[in-house]
RNA sequence: GCCGUGGUGGUGGAAUUGGUAGACACGCAGGACUUAAAAUCCUGUGAUACUCAAAUAUCGUGCGGGUUCGAUUCCCGCCCGCGGUACCA
């Protein structure tokens, strides 16, 4: 009988479905064992095969564990929503929900089909309103949550509310950014007041961060939408733009988290990225103060500008930074209005007068320009008082709404132009004096208030090098950029600045070269007051400490290439030579240069350094983390709503608040699930807003239009899988007490510091407030490496004029040599010995004539030479041609005066050349889908079907083919080179290609996908079903296995159960072959041999073991049965043959029994001739005797 | 850049605690069966040198050093691939 896979396949699955198998219900006298897999996002491609790879090793082990008498939970789902279906329904107009149910089915037919042990009846999804319901409900208890430091666990608002309503804010609730008030004050707090203070709380809270803002697509764009600063879709300029958005204070929970991983069985390396990624830092935030002298920045000594007093000053001055790195949207489209002169005036915003903090204000002529409907509502509860005093020291105020700043942003800018043109210089009134007003300012009050106020904070964690910090770096985006920067560097700086804003956080990172600009200030070494030059680099982060830092280039490998490049003074500090091999990182050495540091050990050093900071009250010792504070909007549809209005015009009791509009207000948790609604597009709503403004009652409503990011649903649905149709809470506590949390998860490295940290939060935050028993959701962590894909690529040409001009000369200059000249400047592109000069011109598809006639005009004159116009289209298609022309000319009298113009470019489309071309040509990779190509040549007929603009391509091909070339990277739809599994199962079987993946390697490991292998797994099936059936049928037999049959078999045992438990499925799958292969040999199908054999292979191949168990005539599933034991005294030996080395190679072997005794060994091993060959007789050095391992002769 | 991880025959990989490098499988070569092919089975297969052959020697785990009787395994310094880098999932 042969060996039918599809079958065996299809009749067993239809049982199991009937049957229940692997349905799982709570049971209190089995112990349970919880096996999981990371969920997958249902693409539309469908599953590859990559995914499997973790699915079948987890579902071996849910199996395996099932087998050795577990109660298995071993659920799987859908992380059902995210960018590509959103990404589609804008392309296409498919509603996600559709797309997603569909590829939901897909994958679903695809898992069936693998032959996975789930129980299917709690798969959950998180994009259905039973699931979201949820994620909205634990959002809700977020945002009603607090951090409290004390109890170092979260709790309840209403218990910090309580406490502030009796003793106001207390020295342990200070927040940063918090204003300090008592219990009186916070009872006459607005209610609009009270939730901003309390914002400065909550677990999920409003703030402000940049996002990849692009004008062209009116849109927010991912990280990985973003390519070189431009977006990967069409390549429009991207800005980072800041927004104002949800945040999870996961900052809160830092130390936990990192506690929390010595409890936990993962590899060291996750926990080490974990560790890495929260980045905990002792160090010192240390201020350094503003110089004085060496600025010549406008001011310092004009009583104009000094327009508050010293103690209002230095309060204030704290509300106003913090205002300006948080500004209003309003307030931000102002400024960019306002900044750098462009009204002809200089603006400063946030700048403090008196008591108050103006929004912008321009102190020559006295102006002071105010945006309504913002946060800091104090002010506005004194408006009129404001504006009195305001005019006492002679400032004119006006007043926009936000409504008119996004209205009309022009109408606004000329209304304040027209002001500052009917004024004159400010007027201060005669009953003002300035002079009182500044007094005590030398000591206290900045200099250089103009630049932004008294100090520049930094953050180090080497404190002791501060005698050695030859200058200073902010980041380009630090607040105080505009104030330290002088009138001289300007430009520069501007420059510089727009230069970094166009590049991502990991660009700037990455950046080899060394970049930065001088601002023009100095601040003072606070110990001996040495000046230090204060510079910007992009290698300074804004989000990580304070944004600037002490640079050290004596002690710090980036600063030093930084004080290379600029030349700038390094100070040695450390004295490490007597650490040889210590790196210039090592905190080893002694301190030299640093005054009383002087002599010390850098550990000591770093401690002196800390007293004395502290003890003059220049700095404070502080922990610092890198982690930051979790971006928890999106701009999105297709994710979870938040359960949130905005008051006052929108929710009840709010209506106390007259005008601001922003105060969030959840909804209460009958009203939950807030359902997605229908829009009437699902392109982006305009101004940056999600597709979720298209919906006017949504609007109307005064819901928030953002959405949640794809990980909210998947921080905690393995809890919802305990108890998966649970209507009533996300799941039942007993439900919850008996599975407690995973004991084993199964996923991918990748998700090392998203997924698994906010997880870990989350499951954290639910144990604070009494949800969860567990205070970790994953006790043991496997991960499996990527199935990688093979791309294929193809070769577009770049129609860039720098491009083709680079291009092009260099084909000329093949041919006329040095005769070339690329011109820099110009109209001019290309000349060839003054005699003809080339412009090259990318043609936009219009205006034609345009081109021609500019031409013309520039060239007429040119009387002694010709001059060229061509398009770069064109000479790409057709280079021969136009060096053809150009040889002509030069040969010619042409070139007096002859004028050409390019004819019109037959069309403008995409051109691909093919691999071995791509080096002659101007060109940049672009990923093709693998379906259309074969053995890397391009299918071109069915490219050209594929889409639109392909339709339109032309082809550079090689002997009449288009070869693409290849890559090895992650499979991924976006690399178009994903391969499903459902053709391999097709041709060989569930099971097969289950064994074959494992086979692949150790599972941990990435590989690309080759399926070259998998006909040694079928051949094994196939030997194995032989063992049972041949040509004449049924062929086991209940004869007693001989001694060396039981001990293939208890090898087996023993390596497979071993294996198993340390992950090593290779491994298994090859002693299952060898097994195979002895038995083979050795004729044998003893029912007392393979009937333990069919069940340890169950695990593995489901479906052909549960055939041959069915068929040696058991009753229930082998996937019920027992875990054969493994008993030792089949694999006794007595002998062992030894390798003999001599020098530690191997020369000989030897079988000795093992029991035998070193002397013995040694007298009988230097008898042999094969060893006497080697020693000549002579005495060993040294004879090295390992029982059981080796003997090693040392001569 | 930073953090993590990997690099072994033509290929995927094995070697579990420092102890015979290349298990198992693919591929390839030769052979058996067959009219033939497929399937199946058998033999060989790291490189080099020598040899009719058997055998033997030298080299060999990304590169360069080191520790050790002995190193794929431990240490130091490099090179390259892969994953992550906070809005792909």
């Amino acid at each position: 009988m042969e060996f039918n896979f599809k079958e065996i396949e299809d009749k067993w699955k239809k049982v199991w479905a009937k049957n229940g198998t692997y349905t799982v219900t709570e049971d209190p006298n089995t112990p349970k064992y919880y096996v999981l897999d990371m969920f997958p996002y249902p693409s539309g491609a469908g599953l590859h095969v990559g995914h499997p790879l973790g699915y079948v090793a987890s579902d071996i082990y849910a199996r395996y564990k099932r087998l050795k008498g577990f109660n298995v939970l071993h659920p799987m789902g859908y992380d059902a929503f995210g960018l590509p279906a959103e990404q589609y329904a804008i392309e296409t107009g498919t509603h996600p929900a559709v797309t997603t149910e569909k590829a939901i089915k897909r994958y679903k037919e695809q898992l069936d089909k693998i032959g996975f042990s789930y129980d299917w009846s709690r798969q959950v999804v998180t994009a259905e309103p039973d699931y979201y319901k949820w994620t909205q409900w634990i959002f809700l208890k977020l945002f009603g949550s607090w951090y409290n430091r004390e109890a170092n666990k979260a709790e309840l608002i209403e218990t910090l509310v309580a406490k502030f309503e009796a003793n106001g804010l207390s020295k342990e609730l200070a927040r940063e950014g918090v204003e300090a008030f008592t219990a009186e004050q916070w009872k006459g707090f607005s209610k609009a007041k009270q939730s901003q203070v309390l914002m400065n709380y909550r677990l999920a809270f409003l703030s402000y961060a940049e996002v990849n803002w692009c004008e062209a697509l009116g849109t927010v764009l991912a990280n990985d939408e973003v390519k070189d600063g431009k977006s990967e879709r069409g390549g429009h300029p991207v800005e980072r733009r800041k927004m104002r958005q949800w945040f999870l204070r996961i900052t809160e929970y830092s130390d936990r988290l990192l506690d929390g991983l010595n409890t936990l069985d993962w590899s060291d390396a996750m926990k080490e990225m974990q560790r890495n990624w929260i980045g905990r830092s002792e160090g010192a935030l240390i201020k350094f103060d503003l110089s004085q002298t060496l600025s010549e920045g406008e001011g310092l000594n004009s009583p104009r500008y000094h327009t508050t007093d010293s103690q209002t000053w230095n309060t204030s001055i704290d509300f106003a930074k913090e205002h300006r790195s948080n500004p209003t949207e309003a307030e931000a489209i102002v400024w960019e209005q306002l900044r750098a002169k462009r009204t002809g005036y200089k603006f400063r915003r946030q700048h403090p007068i008196d008591q108050f903090i103006a929004d912008f204000v321009c102190l020559e002529r006295g102006l002071i320009v105010e945006i309504d409907g913002k946060i800091h509502l104090e002010q506005k509860e004194n408006d009129q008082l404001r504006t009195e005093v305001l005019n006492r020291y002679g400032f004119t105020v006006v007043r926009f709404t936000n409504e008119q700043v996004f209205g009309n942003i022009d109408t606004v800018v000329s209304k304040i132009k027209e002001t500052l043109a009917t004024m004159t210089e400010r007027v201060i009134p005669s009953e003002v004096d300035d002079n009182e007003l500044s007094e005590g300012q030398n000591s206290s009050l900045p200099f250089g208030e103009g630049r932004g106020g008294v100090s520049l904070e930094v953050f180090t964690t080497r404190p002791d090098t501060i005698f050695g910090a030859t200058f200073m770096v902010i980041a380009p985006e630090h607040e105080l950029v505009d104030s330290l920067t002088t009138p001289e560097q300007k430009e520069a700086v501007d420059k510089y600045v727009a230069y970094v804003k166009s590049r991502t956080d990991v660009e700037r990172q990455q950046e080899k070269r060394v970049t930065g600009e001088f601002t023009g200030s100095y601040a003072v070494n606070p110990f001996n007051g040495t000046p230090i030059p204060i510079y910007m680099a992009e290698y300074v982060l804004a989000g990580y400490g304070t944004g600037a830092i002490m640079a050290v280039p004596a002690d710090d490998e980036r600063d030093r290439k930084f004080a290379e490049k600029f030349g700038l003074p390094v100070i040695e500090i450390i004295d490490k030579s007597m650490y040889p091999g210590a790196t210039i990182e090592d905190k080893k050495g002694k301190m030299i240069n640093s005054e009383f540091l002087n002599g010390l050990e850098v550990v000591d050093a770093i401690k002196a350094v800390l007293d004395e900071v502290e003890k003059r009250g220049i700095g404070q010792r502080k922990v610092n983390y890198k982690q930051r504070d979790a971006g928890y909007s999106r701009q999105r549809y297709w994710g979870e709503p938040f359960p949130i209005k905005y008051g006052p015009k929108h929710v009840e009791g709010f209506e106390d608040l007259g005008g601001a509009e922003d105060i969030p207000v959840p909804l209460s948790e009958d009203q939950l699930p807030l359902v997605l609604p229908e829009v009437s597009s699902f392109k982006p709503g305009g101004d940056g807003r999600s597709p979720l403004a298209n919906s006017e009652a949504w609007v109307k409503a005064g819901y928030e239009t953002d959405t949640m990011p794809g990980y909210a649903g998947s921080s905690w649905y393995f809890l919802r899988y305990m108890d998966a149709k649970n209507p009533n809470e996300f799941a039942a506590k007993d439900k919850i007490d008996y599975w407690k949390n995973v004991d084993i998860y199964f996923g991918g490295a990748e998700h090392a510091v998203g997924h698994l940290l906010y997880s870990r939060m989350w499951h954290k935050f639910l144990h604070d407030l009494g949800y969860v028993p567990t205070d970790e959701p994953f006790q043991k962590m496997v991960n499996q490496g990527m199935i990688q894909g093979r791309s294929n690529i193809l070769y577009r040409v770049s129609e860039l004029e720098k491009d083709v001009v680079k291009w092009f000369s260099d084909l000329l200059r093949k041919k006329y040599k040095k005769r070339i000249i690329i011109s820099e400047q110009g109209n001019i592109d290309i000349s060839i010995d003054d005699k003809v000069v080339i412009e090259i011109k990318r043609f936009d598809g219009y205006n034609y004539r345009m081109y021609q006639d500019t031409f013309y005009s520039r060239f007429r004159h040119y009387t002694s030479k010709a001059a060229l116009l061509f398009f770069t289209n064109n000479i790409i298609r057709d280079s021969k041609f136009y060096i053809n022309l150009i040889d002509t000319i030069l040969k010619s009298s042409l070139s007096d005066g002859y004028l050409f113009v390019d004819t019109k470019p037959q069309k403008v489309a995409p051109l691909y050349v093919s691999n071995g071309f791509k080096d002659k040509f101007p060109c940049s990779p672009k990923h093709v889908d693998i379906n259309l190509v074969h053995n890397d040549i391009l299918n071109l007929k069915e490219f050209k079907r594929s889409s639109i603009e392909n339709r339109e391509s032309d082809f550079v091909l090689y002997k009449g083919k288009y070869y693409c070339g290849y890559e090895v990277e992650k499979m991924s739809k976006s690399k178009y080179n994903v391969v499903t599994p459902d053709d391999v199962i097709d041709k060989y079987g569930a099971d097969c290609f289950r064994m074959f993946e494992m086979f692949l390697g150790p599972i941990e490991q990435s590989k690309p996908w080759d399926d070259k292998g998998i006909s040694g797994t079928y051949n094994f099936l196939r030997k194995f079903w032989r063992l049972f059936y041949d040509d004449k049928g049924w062929k086991v037999t209940d004869a007693e296995p001989t001694k060396e049959e039981y001990k293939v078999l208890h090898k087996t045992i023993k390596k497979i159960a071993d294996d198993i438990e340390r992950l090593n499925y290779n491994t298994c799958v090859s002693s299952f072959m060898i097994a195979v292969n002895e038995l083979t040999s050795a004729n044998c199908s003893k029912r007392k041999v393979l009937e333990p054999l069919v069940i340890l292979l169950a695990p593995f191949a489901p479906f052909i073991t549960e055939e041959l168990w069915s068929a040696l005539g058991n009753t229930g599933s082998v996937h019920q049965a027992a875990y054969p034991k493994f008993e030792e005294q089949y694999l006794v030996e007595s002998e062992f043959e030894y390798p003999i080395s001599i020098n530690g190679k191997t020369r000989a072997q030897v079988k000795l029994a093992l029991d035998l005794s070193e002397a013995d060994a040694r007298a009988y091993v230097l008898g042999l001739e094969s060893v006497t060959k080697w020693t000549n007789g002579a005495e060993p050095k040294k004879f090295i005797y390992v029982k059981g391992r080796i003997i090693n002769v040392v001569v």
